[in-house]
DNA sequence: GTTTAGCACTCAACCCTTTCGAGTGCTAAC
DNA sequence: GTTAGCACTCGAAAGGGTTGAGTGCTAAAC
């Protein structure tokens, strides 16, 4: 039996009716869609033989087609259109990867999937606040005429630093000078004013210097911003272990709420450390049938977040509680902002770069 | 009516079972775990009061109870008993929150949780590949007697730094000596070198110099570790829109396996960028039924990765196809050696610290 | 030889009914 | 106040009939 043009454009045709709509397709759609109008008996006569030869298969005698493995391989190895992307995509794409995650960002992800596969139930993590991180010192470590590390000692004893690519060439023994006019000028203010006061110096300086100087306080107000307000959630898996999940929808409905949740998760408790919220407590409507466990913690002294738990409103209120308190300690010490050097920083001698 | 005490105790009977089992509770289940023993008739009694009263609810007339939210309520203010954290659990919630999470771990975090949410499959990404990096040049900049910054200059024009609290009081003036001696000795080298050549040092210098270069060196070692073998995967949300895992019980199994799969998900191919393996042509049994998609991309020059994506077989392989190319490309220039100044770079006219 | 209309046939999906049993509410006795 | 006993309720599971999309085959048309 021989696999002519119409045997394959008839599975491609069956194949992406399949992908679309997960149904079993039958003659009369794919005659409908030919290019050169044929019955449907005469598609199912080709049907026939497609599946005899192993492209198809029936779930059962009354059904449709379907694609089998090898099928697929068929079209996906000569068959298929390769896709160009839009311009539109590709930008959409370099614009995610090149979104630097900040440190926050990343211990805050961390922490919900411990939460979530520590408890099994999905967990959420939030920072608020309006932390104003203040740069307390600048060095600058030059490193040729075109590149230097700029170093950052800030407010709560951290350090940031990159490589930084200059615009004019720089003769290495400015870099000094460029760090004590950074020192004297922009040390112990808020980000905001940086601009300011960049601005009064603009007649003092001549032009290549004021020019470098606002590129390095650019760089400067780039790490000094910290994420405001981030809701991470993970762990949706754990809930399609629970019976009260079982239709994927109900699943589904929350998992999106979750995910994109931002206004609709619970605010923080304005009282004590912990708060619980059962079913028809919760604000939001996707919570109705829901129970919430949330904990806030500290982050240094002046921001706050949240941790939280979403899950049945039979949840095991008792072992999450316990739980996620114990969560909520440990992410306080370890964000807080002079740390006392802990056992295991003795153990190793070091503290960490990075 | 009164909230009796054997009204308290059968109520947190109901909720602790119902806790367990998702399960209306009935009368001849709660008899048989109240202390003092009573009819189930007796119980029944009781129920009906507690439901009048609003804890519990019955979903019909003929079956148990279960807790209404004032009932959970009830419970959790005031029958359930706080559960203490065994120290062993104490002890793994910090270790999870300390372990840091390397630089490379949140981009290709970061990686997956994009494709997913583009393609609307889960996705994973892997890191794998002996990278070496090496430290170019180490610099030390002074803080206090106790305290400096490190900052490092790795190959791939990466900069780490970390504010390192010394284990003995050092006049600041000594800082450029030891950097001078981590210059001469300990830039160029592999981070397993680095001990051997420690050692050389040992009978040179004196003790508490020693002392403090090996602190450096440790933490140095640290910053230079790159995850050898990471798999993350994402997106498991996405399943459950897929009618092929309506039922939860497939989509959990699915989703336990990409999870914690790692040995179970594709293989890097050998061949091209990309592979498509559909159904059966996987080896891991738990995705006979369904569909991979993986690309590779370069993560500098030594190691590489795979971004792939976990579907039914009949996934849109055109679509799937076309944008994870895209995104193993993006990856591979965003992790690049030597980075071209992109035109953000340019924009806004500064590197970034972090 | 290929294509088409026509027709009998198949079988999952749907709906309706029946059966079954866990669990109740009530009553009367203890 | 507690208990045994009994009739009652109602969801879940199992059986049976109907429906309709889709097939395979045959015989006629091209």
């Amino acid at each position: 039996m021989e696999l002519t043009d119409r045997k394959k454009q008839i599975l491609k045709i069956v194949v992406e009716n399949y992908i679309h709509t997960a149904e079993p397709v039958g003659s009369k759609t794919i005659a409908a869609r030919m290019e050169r109008r044929v019955s449907s008996a005469t598609i199912r006569n080709e049907l026939a033989e497609l599946t005899e030869m192993g492209y198809l298969e029936q779930p059962h005698t009354s059904a449709g087609r379907a694609p089998t493995p090898k099928g697929y391989r068929l079209y996906v190895d000569e068959l298929m259109e390769r896709q160009r992307l839009s311009l539109r995509e590709t930008e959409e794409i370099n614009a995610v990867l090149h979104t630097r995650l900040k440190e926050l960002d990343a211990i805050i992800a961390q922490a919900g999937r411990a939460v979530s596969s520590f408890l099994n139930y999905p967990a959420y993590v939030t920072a608020t606040g309006k932390k104003q991180l203040i740069v307390r010192r600048f060095d600058l470590i030059p490193v040729d005429e075109w590149n230097c590390i700029g170093v950052l000692m800030l407010s709560g004893n951290r350090v940031k630093s990159h490589l930084i690519r200059m615009q004019l060439k720089v003769d290495p023994e400015q870099f000094p000078a460029l760090a004590n006019l950074l020192n004297a000028h922009f040390t112990e203010i808020a980000a905001a004013e940086m601009g300011e006061r960049l601005m009064d110096l603009t007649e003092q300086l001549p032009a290549p210097m004021f020019l470098l100087l606002s590129q390095l306080i650019a760089a400067a107000g780039d790490a000094l911003e910290e994420q405001q307000q981030k809701i991470i959630t993970t762990g949706a898996r754990a809930l399609l272990k629970l019976p009260e999940f079982r239709d994927a929808e109900k699943a589904h409905a929350l998992m999106s709420v979750l995910a994109d949740g931002k206004e609709n998760l619970p605010v923080p408790s304005d009282a004590g450390p912990m708060k619980i919220l059962i079913g028809p407590e919760n604000v939001a409507d996707a919570l109705k049938d829901t129970s919430v466990v949330v904990a806030s913690y500290d982050i240094g002294d002046d921001m706050r977040g949240l941790v939280g738990v979403v899950g049945p409103t039979r949840m095991d209120y008792a072992a999450v509680v316990a739980r996620l308190s114990g969560f909520a300690d440990g992410l306080t010490r370890l964000l807080e902002v002079h740390p006392a050097p802990s056992k295991e920083d003795k153990q190793n001698g070091t503290g960490k770069y990075g």
